[in-house]
DNA sequence: CTACATATGTTGTCACTGACAACTTCGAGG
DNA sequence: CCTCGAAGTTGTCAGTGACAACATATGTAG
């Protein structure tokens, strides 16, 4: 009757659980105050077990924002493998793909950004968060060359969009987006004004 | 030579010397993980005393928050007030004090955003942080009077403008806009084309 | 097949934290 | 002058992150 006989000693996959643990309960307390020792406890593994795959809390973190970015950039890709009648209509999809990653798991979304520690830039400036910005760059580069984007630095043109997408995502995220209040279709308008400034 | 006959029992003005004790900590740890204990040390008093003017951390942390926001509009309204050549030109030092007061206090600026539960709703749509976003409307609503700015619903092109300098700044603390790798002047190639998607 | 080296889990422990309760001090208003 | 409440203090508790020491499984060399 004893649990100890049902489940091995050894987990067998304890990492990936830790995870999917803790991803979920990012989810449910939309935040990161749980606690290691709960994460453990619901994975059903004594509480000093996490430490032998993660040196500390903060690596859990910094491993579910990265999981993060994998997922924005399979979203992204998703989105504009699909074919589009023209290339503004792809950006808008792209777009869209953006901020509704963002709206769909608000709080990886700010985990992924908000990082407490200055681990941000390390973060951000790591292969996998590397891999969604590029989607955005193709997308852009190919604009340029089709004669649709006005011929400016392309980097340039990349922080714009991302930063005005990002810029949506967080004020969604927060709330501050409610139809009531500031029309709705503020996020079109947003995105159009983007583009007007941006084609030529 | 008892440090208690100095100090009287009554601090006198505590709330305002935890709030600033706190600041100065958010600032030298960048991020908030600091602990209540130990602004109740710094500033000299017991482990409690907090206790008496906020209910727990994240009254405190709220109150930095709205206090960032307060800041935020003072520095956005004396950079409005200066005269200008142009919209344009009033339009760009907006932005720019914008972006420049995040830079300038990144683990402020994280916490007025990041704000870990779902209390950044109520933060943000609170009087005091609804006012730095009023600063910009108006300066939207002026411009589109004098004929410089398109007649669109002025909410959206408010979105799109704090969608873009929020998305800026994050970026910007985050370090993800190194002149090396983005070019010297990605903002200014940012907020350039933001204002031509805006102007008439 | 055996025996050991290593990865993975467990128990035990420590200093520390946030939060509360009970007690003390002080100052303002009847 | 006295009392009552606001502001501080000490004491305490459960819970946490992190580490160390110990236990168990796994696979590999001899």
């Amino acid at each position: 009757m004893q649990e100890t006989s049902d489940r091995p000693y050894h987990h067998g996959d304890l990492r990936r659980t830790i995870i999917e643990t803790a991803m979920g309960m990012l989810d449910e307390e939309q935040g990161w105050q749980f606690t290691l020792r709960e994460v453990a406890r619901r994975a059903g593994v004594s509480h000093a077990a996490p430490y032998k795959h993660f040196s500390d809390k903060g690596a859990l973190l910094a491993e579910m924002s990265m999981l993060g970015f994998d997922r924005l950039r399979e979203k992204l890709t998703a989105a504009e493998r699909r074919p589009f009648a023209s290339h503004r209509e792809e950006l808008f999809a792209l777009a869209h793909a953006y901020v509704g990653f963002g709206t769909s798991n608000p709080a990886l979304y700010r985990l992924m950004f908000g990082a407490d520690a200055g681990k941000a830039a390390d973060i951000h400036s790591g292969e996998r968060a590397l891999a969604a910005f590029g989607v955005m760059l193709e997308t852009l580069e190919r604009g340029q060359k089709e004669g649709v984007l006005r011929k400016r630095p392309i980097q340039g043109q990349a922080t714009t969009c991302w930063a005005l997408v990002h810029g949506l995502t967080m004020l969604a995220i927060g709330g501050l987006l409610p139809p009531a209040k500031v029309g709705p279709d503020a996020m079109e308008a947003a995105l159009a004004a983007l583009l007007e400034g941006l084609e030529e």
